[in-house]
DNA sequence: TTTATTTATTGACTGAAGTCAATGACGTTC
DNA sequence: GAACGTCATTGACTTCAGTCAATAAATAAA
């Protein structure tokens, strides 16, 4: 739980009442490997935390899965448009492994938010983190083609290369397998 | 300036004095049609809402305009890549035809948001919106194909087509000129 | 170890956007 | 009204990801 105050200090300073409040409303649990946290459809009610693991978020689109995110062990992850609006979501989010977790409801989000200004300004530190992160992600869309996206990933998170099966890097990229394969081969 | 309340209005509700606060910060200023409100490489130092106007935001890859955003009367906007990290812009913002704003800074804004936690709260669901505006966007360039994508621009926003060249809805779609001229023969 | 199953690679072909270049439509200015 | 600049359209050709199908490699199951 030490590791969950050593994320949340990286945004603002707690102190240990405003600790206390937000340990308590932290919830652990584990998933195992292909278990769902959340389901197209469902409302996402709950931020989390990891501990130890991966999940990815995907869609799908015709039947085919189409992937558009992944986290791992010290990452905060939610479905945010979903969380954000309490409506049904779009996503399944999957974890990749057995993992670890923390849990945080939108309710007691919320009512942090309302009792400590700390929090409020933490949610909107996130938020804004949020949104860079997304804008980021738009641009490498926008500005590079497959084999740019791909070169960029390798250099940014070669880590995720080994985790993740190519067929899921792929739909990330926005490419088909067969695609991927060949950008490979041509570097 | 009442417009600017009525805006702030929907996200959080202010008092009389909150709303002064605030009000005292705001600036007003006019820009002529073509007029830059921020080049590359400058830090976005103001976040602006617009009475009367429209502008672009672009940027400048290999020679080539690549127009990412519009925005026109009763929107707000900024550069928040900038704004929020205080890092130099990437975008060049254009009015595209004369305009009338109000301008709030940086500087300003941050301390309405230690001085008020309504504020606090205020910066939080803007920051929330923007990640939920962003979301869309990357989504429609994920999902659907650049007629998709023309299709549904034209559903939500007839009123930008008619507002602004085809040219540089083609670059906002992500085409060139002669491919949106195509796909709008097409339909 | 052998057999299945999933994942990755390769090849031949299709399709849609990009590129280059020419023409047409429109508005502005002299 | 003629001449210019800007923007939109059209045509011929290229490029690159998608598709379909076959094979190979890697994992999991028996």
């Amino acid at each position: 739980m030490q590791e969950v105050r050593t994320f949340v200090e990286k945004f603002v300073k707690t102190s240990d009442e405003e600790w206390a409040a937000f340990r308590n409303k932290l919830q652990f649990k584990e998933f195992d490997k292909d278990e769902l946290f959340l389901k197209e459809g469902e409302v996402c009610k709950h931020a989390l935390f990891i501990t130890e693991g991966a999940f990815r978020f995907y869609k799908i689109v015709d039947g085919n899965e189409l992937v558009t995110a992944f986290f791992f062990t010290g990452d905060y992850l939610s479905d945010y448009q979903s969380f954000l609006t309490q409506s049904p979501s779009n996503y399944y989010v999957q974890a990749l492994r057995s993992s670890k977790v923390y849990l945080i409801s939108k309710k007691d989000l919320t009512e942090l938010y309302n009792n400590y200004p700390n929090f409020e300004k933490l949610g909107r530190l996130f938020a804004e983190r949020l949104f860079l992160t997304m804008n980021r992600r738009l641009d490498t869309f926008l500005y590079e083609t497959p084999e740019g996206r791909y070169a960029e990933l390798v250099n940014r998170n070669s880590k995720l290369l080994q985790e993740v099966p190519q067929y899921m890097i792929a739909s990330y990229l926005g490419v088909k397998p067969e695609t991927l394969s060949r950008i490979r081969k041509r570097i």
